[in-house]
DNA sequence: AGCTGTATGTTTAGAGCTAAACGTAGCAGT
DNA sequence: ACTGCTACGTTTAGCTCTAAACATACAGCT
């Protein structure tokens, strides 16, 4: 992944963009900053722990997503679009290759009068999910571990509180 | 970027979990999903104010950076990596593309008793980042402008605090 | 029936990244 | 000098993604 040194703080940005332009609008940089560090950390982290298991973060999403529907494990193209943070040609290809592996299949329309396409599970991809899940939500639990729960409700309370408010504030540009 | 619809909240992720596999450690979702989802919802909407502009992310960044180092706007290629969430190819990728267009050069060593290569800004490069960072950081800032102070405040230190427990628990260097 | 619009998936070209191989330059010990 | 070691940077192969083009099915009109 990436070999870093010691990082430089968000605050030390902010204060280098003061010193070099005053009045540079450095408001953000101490929330935006440190997510997309830690966001690169835990993928990071993650795609780690599942090279062990011989999987990677893609696939194991896609079959997350899947086994977490609940039996039949089977979902539209469309939805798992919709359940995850990637385009749909990008599912399309990450099907391709769980398919490739034995881990899915793509199966005819759910219901007539829809052109619809269903993936399911197969008995390897429920297997694979079932051996690898508890280890990577494990290991998550680790990373924040250091965190107490109140202080992890409050987190979480004021990052989704952020993410309702930046969510808005796109969809209506002012 | 992303046609997302409608996502599914966390709280409703680890619920599902705990329906489908009673036991599964789903404590740290709460934190680790609405972080992946602002890194991406602000890694993509940075993207696009860009685009606006004729450029793109990782160029921005490898300028700021040498933007904010002050005059004479100049780094070793090792410097740049450490300063960044890339790998050191990665920067010589990115300094070769800024070169091509005329934003940086390279020039020979800083100091005789080393090999390393001096990246600096030219005057077009350095215009551009003047003409750009106040866009893109004052678009960042309506996204967090949702939160007062107090929240902002509380929300960076809680990150901050996660961030170096998290590093501390990879061991990865801080 | 024949059109047209909409929804759904797939395919393709190109971008940027990582990991690993590679090429060298300096340095230390012998 | 010779050898090996370390630091630094570049190059290359391969990966996954996005955006856009494409293909196709269905539904509603006329």
């Amino acid at each position: 992944m990436t070999e870093f040194g010691p990082q430089i703080e968000a605050a030390e940005i902010a204060a280098a963009w003061q010193r070099e332009r005053p009045g540079t609008p450095t408001g953000s940089i101490e929330i935006v900053t440190p997510i997309l560090r830690l966001a690169k950390l835990f993928a990071d982290d993650r795609a780690r722990v599942l090279r062990a298991a011989g999987l990677d973060s893609a696939t194991l999403d896609l079959l997350s997503v899947l086994r977490r529907a609940g039996a039949p494990y089977a979902l539209t193209t469309r939805e798992l679009t919709r359940r995850t943070l990637v385009t749909a040609g990008a599912i399309s290809q990450r099907v391709a290759r769980a398919e490739r592996e034995g881990l899915v299949e793509r199966r005819g329309t759910p219901e007539p009068g829809s052109r619809a396409v269903l993936v399911s599970l197969t008995q390897a991809g429920h297997a694979l999910v079932e051996r690898s899940v508890d280890a990577v939500l494990g290991r998550e639990a680790q990373l924040v571990g250091g965190l107490d729960p109140e202080q992890r409700a409050a987190l979480s309370g004021l990052l989704d509180r952020l993410l309702a408010d930046a969510r808005s504030r796109i969809g209506e540009p002012s």
